[in-house]
DNA sequence: AAATATTTTTAGGCAAGCCTAAAAATATTT
DNA sequence: AAATATTTTTAGGCTTGCCTAAAAATATTT
């Protein structure tokens, strides 16, 4: 089993995430770059270097995709990343929103037996504080908890995660009140009379959303 | 707070460790080199950075001891090592022997809320598994639990931490018999006919020690 | 005190990761 | 299709931490 230094594992995990929704399948040098912060140029040495390691696959301006093994990795640092996160909101009581950085370090501690251990201790969990599904030790995982957000009671909180219907005008209407993915929500209340939910945005703005939209909206709960 | 890397953590606690027993007051390259199994050279140009840091004393081929706020980042890096190897073993169920390494790494995550909270996760312990006492957040920590060896129980687990009499012969008699410091013990039997105990010595060596000797030695509980 | 041994420092180099600036390749406009 | 804009790569440099080999300083023997 190689031994990645951090940077590597941080370069592995931007990658992994650009290339989850399986839509796209490379990720750009400039959108990697972005999600480090560091210089593109940055991200074309260490490419080449993932590449030699055959993590994954490097073609000149074509973009990359982990391979095999590097999906491996790229999972198992997501394992480690989300079981720490839930140590630390269910055993220490961080909030569930001040735990990334700190995982984000935890998550480079090389021992299997370590995440083994931590694993068995919280019992195993299949989802993180956030809601994202933790693989297991093989790599294997729950596919994201999803509901309808016309199922969410008052003050239950939730991230928008996808929608039922994809139709042009339906996503034009969520960007227009920007109820775009990763949106954090609040329920506040639910209108018996019509179905329709006031709901707060992002900490911030509060909007009513109607019946048909509530419906149409995948969510996940988060704490 | 200035931040560290990992590389000056790691000397700032072997020069630590060097000069903790009073009676050194600095610490040379070389037991330093020795002590992180690196290069003299790569010593001495790191010890440069340091005092550039105001981190230690050093004056060439004089040998190095911290500063002020040397002594207080080394100390609080005990004080994260202790708690996690106390986590390990209390909440993951580690051997307490097994324990170090992965504690090596976990106490370079750089989290003051992090480390509070662990804390009161554990409970506030005053001593790590090993027996060491565990500094508190500003640094103060109680005194080693030492103990006479012939206050021990059969069965009780012990590590040799010094000496009540200092006499030559007793020390000398101790190397004879391989009881130095950080010798591990765990007692099998006491006579109560003259008080000696059979103990064995680094889970390999049994022998039997007088009354006298058992009298003479400080250990420390161990689990 | 001179000779020898040991310790420490200097000098010069190397890999990992980052940077900026310029060149090359690819995409988008017009 | 030519011009322009954007993305990606190359080239050259920097810092951190490490290395080896040689020089300098200090300690120990004789």
């Amino acid at each position: 089993m190689e031994v990645l230094t951090q940077a590597e594992e941080n370069y592995l995990k931007a990658i992994f995430k650009l290339t989850e929704s399986d839509a796209v399948k490379a990720a750009s040098t400039n959108a990697i770059a972005a999600a480090l912060g560091t210089a593109a140029a940055s991200v074309t040495d260490m490419l080449k270097r993932l590449a030699a390691k055959n993590l994954l696959h490097y073609e000149k301006h074509r973009g990359v995709a982990l391979t095999e093994r590097g999906n491996e990795l790229a999972t198992n640092l997501v394992r480690r990343h989300r079981l720490w996160e839930t140590f630390l909101v269910e055993k220490l009581g961080f909030g569930w929103d001040g735990v990334h950085d700190i995982a984000e370090h935890l998550e480079h501690v090389q021992s299997e037996e370590l995440v083994e251990r931590l694993d068995i201790f919280l019992g195993r969990p299949k989802f993180d504080p956030h809601g994202d599904p933790i693989p297991d030790a093989k790599g294997r995982m729950a596919s994201r908890k999803q509901v309808q957000l016309s199922s969410l009671l008052p003050n239950e909180k939730a991230v928008v995660v996808g929608v039922l219907e994809s139709q042009a005008a339906f996503l034009q209407y969520l960007n227009r009140v920007q109820l775009t993915l990763g949106t954090n929500l609040l329920v506040q209340e639910r209108f018996e009379y019509d179905g329709s939910m006031r709901v707060l945005i992002n900490e911030r703005e509060e909007i009513t959303i109607s019946q048909k939209v509530c419906d149409n909206l995948f969510v996940q709960k988060t704490k």
